[in-house]
DNA sequence: TATTGTTATACTCTATAACTATA
DNA sequence: TATAGTTATAGAGTATAACAATA
């Protein structure tokens, strides 16, 4: 057989995320924002999130440690946390028009950062890239 | 602009690496290793290490927390460090066969599994994601 | 003086347990 | 009894400081 050196997969993606976290922390900084508190944005982009446990496993975060967070979050008015009227118990949360603002305004500048990285790759290789990330990515969620 | 659903990069990374590092940890336990003892195994497979501290920015890892991790590798006979006649403050570190052996093996389980994972993608977006995946990380390694 | 390997210490992040209020 | 939110505590993982030996 001829030694085909393809990378680790678990180490190329590794290294990539590791990358791509760091080209992303200055941007994050520069509007005041810590990774987990994007996250928490960015999931809440996609729609109210029900109670705060569901929040903290669609994003893979514990919920006690979600706490400080969301109230930070609520303390710089990018979130509400509205009591659920039918579970007084559950605390409905969602974005606030400036927090949406806020959460736009990043992922652009995110989004520009990822382009220029992607440039050099040949056109074919970009869209196997991508095609193959959201296809994988599908299958790694359907059964967990 | 019509909404492209394109996942974010750092994020599609991270789930994948995930993913994966999980599939690999019940092979890695199979044969008795932890995910960083599995780490230094590979990195030594590409050559002896000439300094513990050059191993340890190899592989990302910070020399204190290298330490315990070599000793246990060298006490189950994996790894064998001999001082640098040239430099006596510096240990030479290299797999000896059985360690060559072992890492080899797990490295072939690891990659049927990779080969699994990949087998649900077209052949085009899998040769792009695997050319695009040596393209961005030679382009990281080259300018960090 | 600077560097390798090492030990000891402090710090951060993460997970577990326990409490309250509702259901 | 079970669950949502919260608080307090313990644990793993990581980074920093300090030391002896050698250069």
């Amino acid at each position: 057989m001829a030694t085909d050196d393809r990378p680790e997969l678990a180490d190329a993606f590794t290294r990539l995320a590791r990358w791509l976290i760091d080209a992303e922390r200055p941007i994050l900084q520069a509007h005041g924002l810590t990774m987990w508190q994007y996250v928490v944005l960015s999931e809440l982009a996609r729609g109210p999130a029900q109670t705060q446990l569901a929040l903290a496993r669609a994003i893979s975060h514990d919920k006690t440690r979600l706490i400080p967070l969301l109230e930070g979050l609520e303390a710089d008015g990018l979130i509400a946390r509205t009591p659920d009227p039918a579970d007084r118990r559950a605390r409905i949360v969602e974005l606030t028009s400036r927090g949406a603002g806020l959460r736009a305004e990043v992922a652009a500048e995110i989004r520009t950062m990822e382009d220029d990285f992607l440039a050099s790759l040949r056109a074919t290789d970009r869209t196997g890239l991508l095609k193959a990330l959201k296809e994988l990515n599908g299958l790694i969620t359907t059964f967990p």
